[in-house]
RNA sequence: GCCGAAGUGGCGGAACUGGCAGACGCGCCGGACUCAAAAUCCGGUCCCGUUCACGCGGGGUGAGGGUUCGAUUCCCUCCUUCGGCACCA
């Protein structure tokens, strides 16, 4: 027994043994309590894992073990979200089929989880780009569309004039195209939506109902920006309409000197007068062109053109100008602001800028008034505004304005949202094809879910058209078809879904994850769903979050899933730097895979250091001797059992001091017990190795030193419960050392150990003394002692007794078992 | 600019509810083993002062202030770093 410790020869044993038995397979039903753990799913990229990415799948498989020993039936799948642009980009420039190269990817992903003892049902394994999976992404479209979900819409999109391709926003650096370096344009496409807003309040209350991180709460509550306040009408001079705005401070109507439309307002033509519209007309296309582009730029100064019209201003009957300006967004309200530049910080630099009028209405609470310097955005009582002088404002004020003009039909309150429709289409290829035809005489038709998969079909060329369409637009075969309602001619929508769709259900896969005749076997899913567990980066708080969040809301609307939340609780990783602390990437050559880590160290001791490296949402740069340190810890481990098991005899039956440092053991067994799974279902990972690490160091001190304060079967229940401990962390030295142990059954479902309370207490403990709050001395005391003899006793103690000499106790304070504080004049 | 998070030894970090700051690991220093090195094992390692030494004293958790017998922990102001948003009326 007296083996050196070999990693590669016990890891590649066991997991050959798991295999073989199937030791991850997951039952579909039990009587067990379920546990769903998942991970972000992931794009099986062509750099392959790092040991970044282990970051996320060494945890949340620690925890799937940690469960599955506590007694939980746990699922924990693994699969591919495998459309999407590298692959697509790899096949442009290498001319490589995107699904050749993606299944390549797989394979190698498939292998380093292997590597690295992943604890996957590999039974259940799913890939987006399966027409058996993606049939069921297009159903989902389809439901949106019954449910008057998906419409057709025109948006700008990133437009290439040299590439001549449609990009998307990740492809757009600095206002230039990423591949050739020229500016880019939008330009308008009619293209899908789904009607995300229409769930935004919701999105947004339900945020209160699940364990996510506060940070990721907070983003997404601030993506969807939920605004109030009231849409207010402007009569229009000279004509029978009005304009409307959207304003949260009608408070402050009274000081609305101006109004200002964004450039492509629709009003915009119609309201430009003839002496105004070569200005308008120009403004309007410089607006156009820059775009986003000069908007990227901080502190821009403002621009705008006058129109030539008027409004009425519905408080006080003023007669205030209309201009148009790209400081108003169309996509927002309702693309025009009535302007009150003394209490707003935009509308004041505008009218700075072209000496509009700024008429002060909200009085500081101070009541001091005068010359504005700047906008005062401030709390405030109102002035200058007729019978509402004196008002608080916004407070009461809001109201009794918005009511006053409610009478006269002129406003009404208003919630707003920043939240926008989801534009799901892409003109790319390596996608999911929309299930939408164009028939001659029918118009738009769904194909019909009986229909299901419309196949992506192969092409020779991926280069995207110069038309703003997808390459599948090429495809005669793929675009020519018939209408599944009339029979006639017909096209197909060539653009692909955007691969958030993909990603937006999978979890609802995994369950039944082979089901032929719907995406989810409803029984399945009622019994695993909603995730317990779901980890991954922070990087998708808003975009893959909320349009899960969303497709769930709309599938319990719909009556096909029973909660309204995909994932009860969220945990996010954080990212593990290169040695230098910079981001790993393969242009720096700093990469870490996990494979070279396991080649010197073998899979546990990488999957020990994954967890101890640092609290596990915290960014953190790779040490590779930390990786050493966690061998060691292993190494001791592994030798400590070797001695254990290959002892002989009953052991020696040790003296009075050897019965405390027994007892000492025990106590130390106990207490890393409790506090090993407390950490562990608080994803403090890093502390429940370290605490590991300090217990063992304790035990195999006293084995070395004082063999007999425990008996050789004592011994090797320490060594068992520990080993038991290790378990999630370190599998294959764990099960190795509990076959060794000649104990029955795999550990990977040996019950978790328990702790004794009693056996955890400690019979002594630490009071420190302190004089003003200072450290003098220390007393071991028993834990029953009394507060007078603790007293006492400290008052006694030597270096304290120094400094209470020739001094008046005021005051002593005393906590039970920590400490005793005596405060002297 | 706005919103949020975080600042502790040479490094990663620990410290449960306001009660021994620096656990654990890395690195470094010294020693053992070795012809030597690696590996392994043992001891030391916040700073300053003092002592032959065991010790003892002072300072110390980004900076400054406050609350408290007592603050890494709570409150205020400021600085730095990181993340998000970026004219959303």
């Amino acid at each position: 027994m007296d083996r050196r410790y070999d990693p590669h020869e016990i890891e590649a044993r066991w997991q050959a043994d798991w295999r073989a038995r199937d030791a991850y397979r997951t039952a579909d039903t039990s009587d067990k309590p379920k546990f769903y753990c998942l991970d972000f799913f992931p794009y099986p990229s062509g750099d392959g894992l790092s040991v970044g990415h282990c970051r996320n799948y060494v945890p949340t498989d620690a925890i799937s073990r940690f469960y599955r020993m506590r007694g939980y039936n746990v699922l924990h799948p693994m699969g591919w979200d495998a459309f999407g642009l590298p692959a697509e980009n790899y096949a442009i420039k290498m001319g490589v089929h995107p699904r050749i190269a993606t299944e390549a990817n797989i394979t190698t992903y498939r292998r380093q989880m292997d590597l690295i003892g992943l604890s996957f049902d590999w039974s259940r394994e799913i890939s987006s780009i399966d027409p058996d999976y993606y049939r069921w992404t297009q159903w989902f479209f389809l439901l949106m569309y019954e449910r008057g979900l998906a419409y057709r819409g025109t948006g700008a999109q990133w437009w290439c004039p040299v590439d001549k391709t449609i990009l998307a926003n990740e492809q757009v650096e600095q206002g230039k195209c990423w591949r050739c370096g020229s500016d880019v344009s939008k330009v308008d496409l009619e293209q899908w939506y789904f009607g995300i807003t229409e769930y935004a309040q919701r999105l947004l209350d339900d945020l209160a109902t699940i364990n996510w991180p506060e940070k990721i709460k907070l983003m997404q509550t601030n993506w969807i920006g939920r605004s109030e306040g009231a849409e207010v009408d402007f009569p229009l001079v000279g004509r029978a309409d009005a304009l409307t705005v959207f304003t949260t401070r009608p408070d402050t109507l009274f000081g609305a000197t101006y109004m200002v439309l964004a450039p492509e307002h629709p009003l915009v033509d119609g309201l430009t007068n003839d002496k105004q519209r070569a200005a308008v007309n120009a403004y309007q296309a410089i607006a156009r062109r820059e775009s986003e582009i000069e908007r990227l730029s901080t502190e821009k100064e403002k621009t705008g053109v006058f129109i030539g019209a008027y409004a009425v201003n519905p408080v006080n009957s003023e007669e205030i100008p209309i201009w148009i300006s790209d400081y108003v967004l169309m996509g927002y309200g309702t693309g025009a602001i009535m302007a009150v530049p003394a209490h707003d910080e935009r509308d004041f630099q505008f009218a700075m800028l072209f000496e509009l009028p700024i008429i002060e209405v909200i009085a500081p609470p101070d009541g001091a008034q005068g010359t504005l310097a700047e906008a005062y955005t401030g709390d405030g009582f109102m002035v200058n505004s007729g019978r509402f002088d004196g008002m608080a404002a916004p407070g009461a004020a809001f109201d009794a304005i918005v009511d006053w003009l409610g009478e006269r039909g002129l406003a009404g309150k208003k919630i707003n949202f920043k939240l926008r429709d989801w534009l799901i289409s892409r003109q790319r290829y390596w996608g999911v094809p929309i299930p939408i035809v164009y028939c001659d005489a029918c118009g738009i038709v769904p194909v019909p879910a009986d229909q299901l998969p419309v196949l992506l079909p192969e092409v020779e060329d991926y280069q995207p058209t110069g038309d703003a369409k997808s390459p599948l637009a090429r495809s005669e075969a793929f675009v020519t078809t018939t209408c599944p309602t009339c029979g006639g001619h017909a096209r197909r929508e060539t653009d692909t879904m955007d691969t958030f769709l993909c990603s937006s259900w999978y979890h609802l896969r995994y369950p039944s994850p082979r089901y032929a005749t719907a995406a989810f076997d409803r029984a399945a899913v009622d019994y695993w769903l909603p995730v317990d567990m779901y980890v991954g980066g922070a990087e998708h708080a808003v975009m893959h979050l909320l349009y899960a969040r969303f497709f769930t809301k709309v599938l319990y609307d719909a009556g096909h899933v029973g909660f309204d939340e995909p994932y009860t609780t969220l945990r996010n990783q954080g990212m593990i730097l290169a040695e230098d602390g910079q981001k790993m990437s393969k242009s720096k050559g700093n990469v870490v895979t996990p494979d070279s880590v396991v080649e010197r160290y073998g899979a546990d001791s990488l999957r020990v250091y994954e967890l101890f490296i640092a609290p596990f949402e915290q960014a953190v740069a790779w040490n590779d001797r930390g990786v050493q340190g966690c061998s060691r810890f292993l190494g001791r481990y592994w030798n400590f059992a070797c001695e254990v098991i290959a002892a002989s005899g009953s052991g020696v039956p040790g003296d009075e001091d050897d019965e405390e440092r027994g007892r000492q053991v025990l106590r130390t067994l106990h207490k890393t017990v409790r506090k090993v799974t407390n950490d562990m279902q608080a994803f403090r990972f890093n502390t429940v190795v370290s605490t590991m690490m300090e217990a063992q160091n304790e035990i195999v001190d006293t084995w070395t030193g004082a063999r007999g304060a425990l008996t050789l079967a004592q011994w090797r229940e320490v060594l068992s419960s520990f080993s038991l401990l290790l378990a999630p962390a370190a599998p294959h030295i764990a099960e190795e050392v509990w076959h060794m142990l000649g104990a029955g059954g795999s550990v990977l479902d040996v019950s978790w150990p328990t702790w004794d309370e009693e056996l955890a207490a400690d019979a002594v403990v630490t009071v420190v003394v302190q004089v003003n709050g200072k450290l003098r001395d220390r007393l071991v005391v028993s834990v029953e002692a009394e507060k007078d003899d603790v007293l006492a006793e400290a008052r006694g103690a030597a270096n304290t007794h120094r400094f209470l000499e020739s001094k008046q106790i005021v005051k002593e304070i005393y906590v039970p078992g920590k400490l005793v504080n005596f405060v002297v004049s």
